[in-house]
DNA sequence: TTGAAAGCGATACCAT
DNA sequence: ATGGTATCGCTTTCAA
């Protein structure tokens, strides 16, 4: 717990002034420091373990080299956080920190949050969602570059860039995906009816069947929640005492823990994935995709691209790295096909 | 993307000098200010929103009134969220703020990402742990005060405070509930070995079973690992092809995704949960132990109360709150069961 | 009751 | 080539 070694500390022991030990150690010694002091000094601060303090620096650069990031719901979410690790992959490459503060879904304090933020002269400032949706950008983010990541501005005319997952086009392979295997009546548990990533992923999942020139039974689609009983109930009401000739021969679901739900009353069922039914998850969500028996063909969501996008934006902007300044105000991420187990060719009848 | 307003700007308008500013604002104005200033003051710093600079404070200070957390792997994981949540929420009802560092299990960069944190002069340090392990303390830590979260110092004189999850009573507990309902015959999944809360969770199922005179079978304990499809798998060995006489009544699991996975295995096989057989999980994983079909009766893991917890613990420290100095190098925090539809009274044979 | 000045740690400019 | 000094924004002590 004793205080760390300042640059009079150096100066001191290496027998020089403050400044030279600034000039060496940031590596402009040469030409104005004699290459004698350079060594005495650069051997001081090794044996004293010095590196500057980076509070001093802030005030002075009047640049504080942090990043807040404003979140949702980091907490209770694997998906969250992988856009920030993401982000903060890029930001540490690049010499900067992340100061993260989760207003646990709270939205009124958002402005509190970024108060704190500001008031630790960070340098830039990040929003991030568990979900896409759109967002009231809080005013303060309007003080400091600012981005946007997996929601968007809901105002009129957007002032802030953001990074998006494609989930149109999500949906719309996913479906394909099914297509292709020969599925010609696809089910569709599709989150719920207020999320814009669902509206998107069904949307997604209509154009496939438009484009496929194949009909879409509409009594087929339920908007039934995200969670595995969702998922049960769903396909309880699609498959239970329902004919084989009758049976829609793959369920499609807006996200992978519905598809747990799916392969769970599929089980019970007595029907086999994906001989009987092929199922397709979406997200790609970490240890449950992957793991499940049989493992979960998917969608997966770009979430660590986001981050690693959205962040390398937002310090081009504040490093004036900045070369096409005239880009648009949004970035989409393709999402990815995840080909596993659960989907197969349809049954033949 | 203006400058904020100084205590300089405030003193202008108010027509007074930067010390009166500071004194009112730190409610030291009374008897050293004059009534009047004292609201000129107020209302100048109302008119230019002004705080404070949390950078010159710091450096002023020598307090930064921000807490480092390094932590093992936030990113992919909710558990590990949850114990910053709650880490989070003590620090900002007393005035912190905390910083994430996640190295993503790599060990090699705790220590420069703890010097990134000392070097913006953290006040204090906190390591968290996805799930309770040993950890070799990086030096650094020892330089400002410091706790352990869900881990423990793996030195022979553990210099650090930890707090961590009562996983031998919680093991006991899980089992306790199943042989209250008449399970005599409960196989066990146990996750891995190199997990000391594995090793102790099985330890309480040993426990438990000695005090009630129950013998234990050592055929039905599996270290299998911790995904559904090691709960599925296990399960098969356990029950396919089993009579019913032979079968045990019970499986309780080393977490809930291996109880996904054995619910998964019983339905697939024609077993009612809980009827024919009973499931029990552990750590209520959100979304899933409460979503689950049935339900999912399971041992919660107090992540959120470990890192409140814990945070109180270093805050203490730091304030020179800690009254009770001479407390034990330990906090045990106990799990709580979370009795929900997957378990059940034995069958009767 | 008020204001001037020192100091926190580092950097950059300007004399020497 | 080198060291003294102002500066970043704030608090605190001391003098007027």
């Amino acid at each position: 717990m004793n205080r760390k070694a300042t640059a009079l500390d150096v100066a001191k022991r290496a027998g020089v002034s403050r400044s030279a030990v600034s000039l060496v150690l940031n590596g402009r010694g040469d030409g104005n420091v004699a290459k004698e002091s350079q060594d005495r000094i650069r051997q001081a601060a090794e044996e004293l373990n010095y590196s500057p303090n980076a509070i001093a620096l802030s005030l002075r650069n009047q640049r504080s080299r942090v990043i807040g990031i404003l979140a949702d719901e980091v907490v209770v979410s694997p998906f969250d956080g992988n856009i920030i690790g993401g982000a903060d992959d890029v930001a540490r490459s690049r010499g900067f920190v992340t100061v993260v503060m989760d207003t646990e879904r709270d939205t009124a304090r958002d402005a509190s949050a970024i108060e704190t933020l500001l008031d630790r002269q960070v340098d830039g400032l990040m929003y991030v969602t568990v979900g896409l949706k759109p967002i009231d950008v809080p005013h303060g983010m309007l003080r400091v570059p600012s981005v946007l990541a997996n929601c968007y501005d809901n105002h009129a005319q957007p002032q802030l860039h953001h990074v998006i997952p494609d989930e149109l086009t999500g949906g719309r392979e996913a479906t394909e995906h099914l297509l292709a295997l020969g599925h010609r009546d696809i089910a569709l548990l599709g989150g719920s009816e207020d999320s814009p990533a669902a509206r998107l992923r069904v949307q997604g999942y209509r154009d496939a069947h438009a484009a496929a020139d194949a009909p879409i039974r509409e009594d087929r689609i339920f908007m039934a929640g995200w969670d595995i009983d969702a998922g049960y109930r769903g396909t309880m009401k699609l498959l239970d005492g329902v004919s084989p000739a009758d049976r829609p021969t793959a369920i499609m679901c807006a996200n992978d823990r519905l598809a747990v739900g799916v392969a769970l009353a599929a089980a019970r069922l007595g029907l086999s994935v994906p001989e009987d039914l092929s199922i397709m998850g979406y997200d790609d969500e970490n240890r449950i995709a992957d793991t499940m028996v049989p493992s979960l063909t998917t969608m997966a969501l770009p979430l660590r691209e986001i981050g690693r996008t959205a962040m390398t934006k937002l310090l081009d902007a504040i490093e004036g790295t900045d070369a096409g300044k005239g880009t648009t105000a949004e970035t989409m991420v393709p999402c990815r096909l995840v080909t596993r187990e659960s989907t197969g060719p349809a049954p033949t009848r």
